[in-house]
DNA sequence: TAAATAGTGTCTCTAAGACAATATAGA
DNA sequence: TCTATATTGTCTTAGAGACACTATTTA
């Protein structure tokens, strides 16, 4: 942006480019991976399933446009909003992926805890969850944005906090290891899990008052809250490496 | 980009969005981190130093543009760029980042192995390495662009094995940990980062023939190659997590 | 009681940190 | 010789993996 444009550019005369965003939005659900989709009603692709997304708006930035389509598609009050963990994952931009014209799609994923079926507050009439493991093909490249930020997630709970991102507001660490069971795909062992978490100072914080929660029919386990800290000091590494 | 466009929305009524790709091209030198920047010759910025770039052509994909600009800056030949380590960094986007137009800038970061001085091929009239932790502000919101490029390449690091990519095509042991102490800004203990690097599968093999080269007037190194390996398995981590 | 989940304790082993000692070059 | 760099080896310690055992709830 800053060399010379080409020769004789002017931004008018060529086929702009459109800008959008497109949503990862993942949710643990009943053990399983779950990602905010939403039924195309028109060609191109009508009747597939895309990520939610739309265009950035000629005074908005990618990121408040994410934000924006995010309060959108999830129907939550704008104070739930800006909690949510939603970060910019990359973009995409070759020339062809969508048919009707040419779009640049800055692509972002977003950590929401488990929420009730989404009642479209714009275009999300036709937005549902659904279990990532188990998709048809989607739209445009939404397959190859959804696996990079499936791929994104597992590797960021190695080394951040983000798994809490994932939890209501006050958890139990096997929620937690929950969390990182399904995103992972993985067993593990709770006893090592929970030395892991207590001994990362800031991760998790345990709420005082002896208040406990059952989760069926077991013993209560003691609830916790997301710590100030963010990186994983050393890292929560998965076992062998195994990427689902 | 499958959501209905806003009301009234046309692509050709909207001042369009500019999309070009901006470049960290990054080199170690003489024990320091370089980062090759273009001389603005005209307004805004005129006189300042900025990452090269440049527009996203119609046809092209971003990551096209920017293994073209990085040809062009750099001033290699045909089959050398393509081997060079080229990744997406982010997109920035906020509305008035150029004050000439709605820029939006995909960014990528660049990995070379010390070059010389660039004898500009394009728009690199001006262009030439500059020491990374000596840099006034640079044009535009590049300052941001190059701290998160440093941030990432410090990072990644930790967990692949992409400090090959700051060397030669034969290199010794010292030199890789070099790179690790010039990105990271801390010094390694030789003979761990010795067994860290051998004890990894791929990360390098050594250069069978006995052929050795002198560094200075200590014992010559034996000469290593980047082996198959692309990740670090379990990580280098950097001590007491400093950013730098 | 049995079953299920939460939580504690312990042993082992890997790998990182610290650092001594040896090897081979140039000045 | 001395100095500088490369290379090998050893001791210690932090932390992960495996897993036995105890605690507290519901059925």
């Amino acid at each position: 942006m800053n060399a010379a444009a080409p020769q004789g550019y002017d931004p008018h005369a060529f086929e702009p480019f459109a800008v959008t965003v497109d949503l990862a939005v993942f949710t643990v659900r009943e053990s399983r991976l779950h990602v905010l989709l939403v039924e195309r009603g028109e060609e191109p692709y009508k009747g597939h399933w895309a990520l939610p997304g739309g265009f950035v708006l000629p005074r908005e930035s990618a990121g408040t446009a994410a934000r924006r389509e995010l309060a959108e598609e999830t129907g939550l009050t704008e104070d739930a909003v800006p909690s949510l963990h939603l970060e910019q994952l990359r973009t995409y931009s070759e020339p062809d992926r969508d048919p009707r014209m040419r779009v640049v799609s800055v692509a972002y994923a977003a950590l929401v805890p488990d929420l009730p079926e989404p009642r479209g507050g714009g275009d999300a009439a036709g937005a549902r969850w659904w279990d990532a493991g188990r998709l048809g093909p989607l739209a445009f490249d939404h397959d190859v944005i959804l696996a990079d930020a499936r791929a994104r997630i597992g590797a960021k709970l190695e080394y951040t906090c983000l798994a809490t991102a994932f939890c209501p507001p006050e958890f139990t660490l096997g929620e937690l290891q929950q969390v990182y069971e399904t995103v992972w795909g993985v067993e593990l062992d709770r006893p090592n899990f929970r030395r892991k978490v207590l001994a990362t100072p800031g991760f998790v914080q345990a709420v005082e008052g002896p208040p406990r929660r059952t989760g069926g029919r077991g013993k209560p386990a003691a609830l916790h809250r997301a710590g100030a800290a963010t990186a994983l000091h050393p890292p929560l590494l998965r076992p062998e490496g195994r990427s689902t």
